[in-house]
DNA sequence: ATAAGGCCCTGACCGC
DNA sequence: TGCGGTCAGGGCCTTA
């Protein structure tokens, strides 16, 4: 599942791949798949533009045409983006194609058909929402602070919701209470500054290090993810405690404990995040 | 305003 | 082998 470091991860291989290179036209196979505008107006407006710059907010791509326009896509649990020579054929699971000019084709595939595709002249249009990017100086101690007061919500929960923070995950909001020693069910206003601290702390290192092992490439199954270049990222070997029930905490030795908060599957370890 | 639950999707997995 | 049920989960929407 794509998450911030995963994204960064595509487009830095994306970026010299595509640049410059121009749209022939787009071949949409599962309408939905388009956001915005209607899929017959996005064929009209991305035939003959060429890439021209490449970017991320969150968990959101971002490719800016020579239109000005800018390409959003966003892989939610399944998404794929390849750039594949011609003699490949899209399968059953490929709802969106560009056919660029040099002969390649990106593939948009997405086995459960969340991820979502906007051609847009005003970016902030779709972003509007978003909180800080984490790896910023928009991003501190201070504004976690105040986003977070008298909040009674879970704070795993809240660092799922990207108002917050964007671009954090199921996997690094888990691996960043671990790093933090905070237990996910604390009621979020009731972290103290200095637990806060570690927190904000935590959030930019699982991230960073995320970026810096190209990504998590979890087992088998429908949120594998791999890279553009199909070269598995490193970052789940170094996982403390996501998907690791059962097994002992890399820091104490207890067994990683597993509950649901907000709909989402949450490793802990009871020792080194107590509640309270 | 916040919190919680449902929804979209489909492949994997489980028990019978 | 086949079948029905359950699970996973990002972001948006509805409900309380």
């Amino acid at each position: 599942m794509p998450e911030l470091p995963e994204v960064e991860t595509y487009m830095r291989a994306l970026a010299p791949q595509l640049k410059d290179k121009e749209i022939v036209n787009a071949q949409i196979f599962w309408p939905r798949i388009v956001a915005q505008p209607d899929p017959s107006l996005f064929c009209d407006l991305i035939r003959g533009r060429r890439f021209d710059s490449f970017g991320r907010r969150g968990k959101y791509m971002l490719f800016g045409l020579n239109s000005g326009e800018t390409l959003i896509i966003h892989l939610r649990m399944t998404g794929e983006l390849r750039v594949q020579p011609p003699n490949v054929e899209p399968d059953s699971h490929t709802h969106l194609l560009l056919n660029l000019t040099s002969g390649e084709r990106i593939h948009y595939r997405d086995q459960r058909k969340f991820g979502r595709v906007w051609l847009v002249e005003d970016v902030a249009s779709v972003l509007h929402k978003l909180g800080p990017e984490p790896l910023s100086d928009d991003f501190s101690v201070e504004g976690l602070v105040k986003a977070l007061a008298g909040r009674s919500a879970p704070i795993k929960a809240l660092l799922l919701d990207q108002s917050i923070v964007a671009g954090v995950g199921n996997i690094y909001a888990d691996e960043a209470l671990f790093r933090a020693g905070i237990n996910p069910r604390r009621p979020s206003g009731h972290l103290d500054e200095s637990a806060l601290a570690r927190l904000y702390e935590a959030v930019c290192w699982v991230l960073q290090m995320g970026i810096d092992l190209r990504g998590s490439s979890l087992g088998s199954g429908p949120q594998n993810y791999l890279p553009p270049n199909g070269v598995a990222g490193a970052a789940q070997e170094s996982h403390q405690v996501f998907r690791r029930t059962g097994q002992p905490c890399p820091r104490c030795g207890q067994p990683i404990q597993r509950m649901v908060i907000a709909q989402r599957s949450t490793h802990f370890c009871a020792q080194c995040q107590p509640e309270g």
